[in-house]
RNA sequence: GCCCCCGUAGCUCAGGGGAUAGAGCGCUACCCUCCGGAGGUAGAAGCGCAGGUUCGAAUCCUGCCGGGGGCACCA
């Protein structure tokens, strides 16, 4: 560019950053910029004319092949099939660490998802979160940030008392209370409580409530850890709501919010001022009765996790919370922190059941949930992660329960898989007949279905970095996709093995190469969704 | 009434201003001894509507229409 300039063509202000990208078409290019349809307005000159002059100069670099000046004035750059191929030997040295780079190095990031209360199973928008949150935390690990995978356990409000209501009500053959749970699995956890701790029922009433709430809320915990775990999720702190108020933590929590001036006491109430910064109403912190709010629990909890050393704080809710964006990014400012740069919320969408074309609804009142395992034993654990991470969190997500029961190969995963297995599969082929990944010479891995497969395998770090910095993991899936049909394509028409009795070249070798780096690149991408990259299909 | 998300192919969804809008599944016609087909090629088929910004808009802005989710001293 400097140069170009230089060289008299044109005047203009060498820019800080050339967009380069990857043009769609093939025909295109390697990479391709705009900098000469930028420019052309400032230096007063044809983009075309720009781009010519700037051609001229990048021609003269190494391993530039060509450089085409194209339509209103893109510039084409093909790169040196050699220098492209290059590449294959990089991966596979690399191995299980490319794709890895730096983007978030020296963050410490406290990421929250799932958080689902103790009443119930895990259901089907729980394991949405379940699926993109893990994927999130892996990317955001890969691109070199210290994460911590945290599930805030509320066992402390009044849901709680209505669960435990429930299942007291369950044991005494009761009905179900007005607004307590109804699902069969009440009455499970019932008869497991009582298998381990008979008598219950003989107890005063308040006395076998109080029990019930225990022993129900650490059975139910434990099962929704344990199916979590099952689907590849584990956490690393799972933090009990009530430890907050038990150690008092609230009450410094308030105590610090009151030194920055932005309590106030009214109607017997204490509030925190949160429409001093965008919130629409001020929200009370104590309510009058002495009670905490149930945003108290919040202050504290995000005051407890910047103590602990985190500079970002991520959580991950469902639409059905979005209303809470305001007040949360309010108390953030409260605190004196930079909201959106400390304190990020992501509003996922939820999903939407479908049975014969149409919406069932779902709830843990009536019932007739989706959980976690059911899911699971539908699809299994692959294809349910596959699917639910591979959208963006923004799009409701629509799943047909007929499809999900008898058409799992319309899951995109399998696709990405056979890819997998065909790599490893042609390499235990190779061995077979000699061809171990030993000679490699680039310049051999020319034909248009391998610099396409090359330049798409170049892609994977600034995907995985892509995907963590917007908070994005469903770009892997994409980009997996899109990867494994340049293998598929280049698998059928570049053959690794020699057919029949063709004798091997270096062709055959060089391939091998290309072939394992796919491979690694299909299997980094799959970690990373917490899919398994099978060895055979 | 106010706020958030979405509206792209028959279906489920990608497309962080760029060239001819993509994938998987489904459909049609071919091809393929590197796993016992979850493979390849070709084809039909689409940006909700209307303005605006820009050399250039599926993408940014405004309005409308349609769908989903929210607006507590509940948690």
């Amino acid at each position: 560019m400097t140069r170009a300039v230089g060289s008299g063509a044109f005047t203009a202000t060498v820019p800080d950053e050339i967009v380069l990208e990857r043009p769609k078409n093939r025909a295109h290019g390697d990479y391709a910029t705009n900098v000469a349809l930028r420019l052309a307005k400032p230096a007063g000159r044809p983009p075309r004319e720009i781009a010519e002059a700037i051609a001229k100069e990048l021609l003269a670099a190494d391993g530039i092949a060509a450089v085409d000046v194209a339509g209103p004035g893109f510039l084409n750059i093909t790169v040196d099939a050699g220098s492209l191929a290059e590449l294959a030997r990089t991966i596979v040295e690399a191995g299980a660490g490319y794709g890895r780079n730096s983007e978030l190095a020296g963050h410490r990031i406290n990421l929250e998802f799932v958080s689902a209360n103790p009443t119930g199973p895990l259901h089907i928008g729980g394991v949405r979160w379940a699926a993109v949150g893990d994927s999130l935390a892996r990317v955001l690990q890969a691109s070199g940030a210290a994460v911590t995978r945290e599930y805030y356990f509320n066992d402390h409000g009044s849901q709680i008392d209505r669960f435990a209501r429930s299942l007291l009500a369950s044991a005494l053959g009761e009905p179900t209370p007005e607004d307590g749970y109804a699902g069969s699995y009440i009455g499970e956890i019932v008869g497991r409580v009582l298998a381990e701790h008979p008598g219950l029922t003989e107890l005063p009433r308040d006395e076998a409530q109080e029990a019930f709430r225990k022993y129900g809320v650490e059975l139910m915990f434990d099962e929704i850890k344990a199916s979590l775990h099952d689907f590849g999720v584990d956490f690393d702190v799972y933090f009990h709501e009530d430890s907050l108020h038990a150690s008092g933590a609230v009450e410094r929590a308030v105590a610090r919010l009151r030194e920055q001036g932005e309590i106030f006491e009214a109607e017997g109430a204490v509030w925190l001022r949160t429409t001093d910064h965008g919130d629409d109403k001020d929200r009370v912190v104590i309510k009058s009765d002495g009670e905490p709010a149930y945003i108290a629990g919040d202050l504290a909890y995000y005051l407890d996790k910047r103590e602990r050393g985190f500079d970002r704080v991520v959580i991950m809710l469902g639409a059905d919370h979005h209303g809470y964006v305001g007040r949360l990014m309010a108390m953030c400012a409260c605190f004196g922190d930079t909201p959106g740069e400390n304190l990020q919320l992501l509003i996922g969408q939820l999903v939407n059941l479908v049975k014969d074309g149409k919406p069932v609804r779902m709830g843990k009142r009536a019932g007739n949930v989706i959980t976690l395992e059911d899911l699971v034993d539908a699809v299994g654990v692959d294809a349910a992660r596959y699917q639910l991470a591979r959208s963006s969190a923004d799009s409701t997500l629509e799943i047909d329960l007929d499809l999900l029961t008898r058409a799992s190969n319309e899951n995109p995963v399998h696709y990405v898989q056979y890819a997998h297995a065909r790599t490893v599969n042609v390499v235990k082929n190779a061995e077979a007949v000699g061809i171990t990944l030993g000679a490699f010479t680039p310049e051999l891995l020319g034909h248009e279905t391998e610099t396409a497969l090359l330049t798409v395998l170049g892609d994977f770090p600034r995907v995985v970095a892509q995907a963590a910095v917007l908070h994005e993991p469903h770009r892997v899936a994409r980009y997996l996709e899109e990867l494994a049909g340049h293998f598929h394509r280049w698998y059928d028409n570049c053959r690794v093995i020699p057919k029949g009795d063709e004798p091997v070249t270096d062709a055959n070798r060089s391939r091998l190469w290309l072939d394992v780096a796919t491979r690694t690149v299909l299997a980094n991408g799959l970690r990373l969704l917490g899919v398994s990259a099978p060895e055979r299909k």
